[in-house]
DNA sequence: ATGACGTGGAATCCACGA
């Protein structure tokens, strides 16, 4: 099974962008992250006519979060537990069943928390705890789940084409990458470092200053997949030419196969 | 050293992003 994450960036600015690369790729699943639309706004129909079920969690403008599937989706619970005052829509899960196992799909919009220090960084690490503990429970249910997304996080020096520029900012900040860490120690593999190793490997290229053309590149789309799934895991890639493309979003797809 | 680009929503600019 094909498992993609990708960052949208606005559902209706990247409609054909996204139905292109759907066309072309061909994913079981994709999660993604900045539909920036209510979901009764949705447009729907695209995807549905492809065969795909549409689960979405949006909000006004901003955020929003949705899956894409052309297996059933089952479960699907909106919004990260731990804060019911949170009004930001930036997670969705759902269960989908393969040809021999069950997975949990958590498809997430971590927040972006700059400028550091305030209170949007605050609200950035106090989401990463929440998470902690969604991890946590999604480890204690001993099934094949993962945890696929927007992090915000640039885990180490070698994520960034330029790590100097980014030593202030809420992405690398050292409190983002130890919370981003301690999720990690948890027991979870990060799927695209599980396999690829070295720098030069982005799924983000700001639209600015020609940053795209320069590979001025951060990787910050992620899956974490626990232990259950990680040994189902066959490969996981970034589709960077689509960057490439006319229209793009500023994100890549991240593309996960796993023997589900 | 600075700014640069794009989206959505309201409104002819602003918030937000990374």
């Amino acid at each position: 099974m094909k498992i993609a994450t990708f960052n949208i960036n606005g559902i209706k600015a990247r409609l054909n962008a996204l139905t292109d690369w759907l066309d072309e790729a061909q994913p079981d699943v994709v999660l993604c992250q900045e539909i920036k639309s209510v979901d009764e706004a949705f447009p729907r129909e695209p995807f549905e006519d492809r065969g795909y079920n549409v689960e979405t969690h949006g909000q006004k403008g901003f955020n929003g979060v949705a899956i894409l599937s052309k297996r059933p989706l089952e479960d699907v619970t909106r919004g990260l537990p731990g804060d019911d005052t949170d009004e930001q829509a930036r997670w969705i899960e759902a269960t989908v069943v393969g040809d021999t196992h069950a997975c949990r799909l958590c498809g997430l919009y971590l927040p972006n928390g700059n400028p550091v220090p305030g209170p949007k960084y605050d609200y950035k690490l106090d989401w990463m705890k929440r998470l902690e503990a969604r991890a946590r429970d999604l480890l204690a249910d001993e099934m094949p789940a993962l945890m696929g997304g927007d992090y915000n996080i640039i885990p180490q020096a070698e994520d960034a084409a330029k790590p100097e520029a980014w030593v202030e900012d809420a992405l690398f900040r050292p409190e983002s990458r130890a919370a981003y860490r301690r999720i990690l120690n948890l027991g979870f593999t990060e799927a695209f470092r599980a396999q690829t190793e070295g720098p030069g490997h982005y799924s983000f290229w700001d639209y600015q200053a020609g940053a795209w053309q320069r590979d001025n590149g951060i990787r910050i789309d992620h899956f974490l997949l626990t232990p259950q799934a990680a040994d189902l895991m066959v490969s996981c890639t970034i589709d960077k030419q689509v960057r490439g493309r006319e229209k793009p979003s500023d994100h890549v797809p991240v593309v996960l196969e796993i023997a589900l």
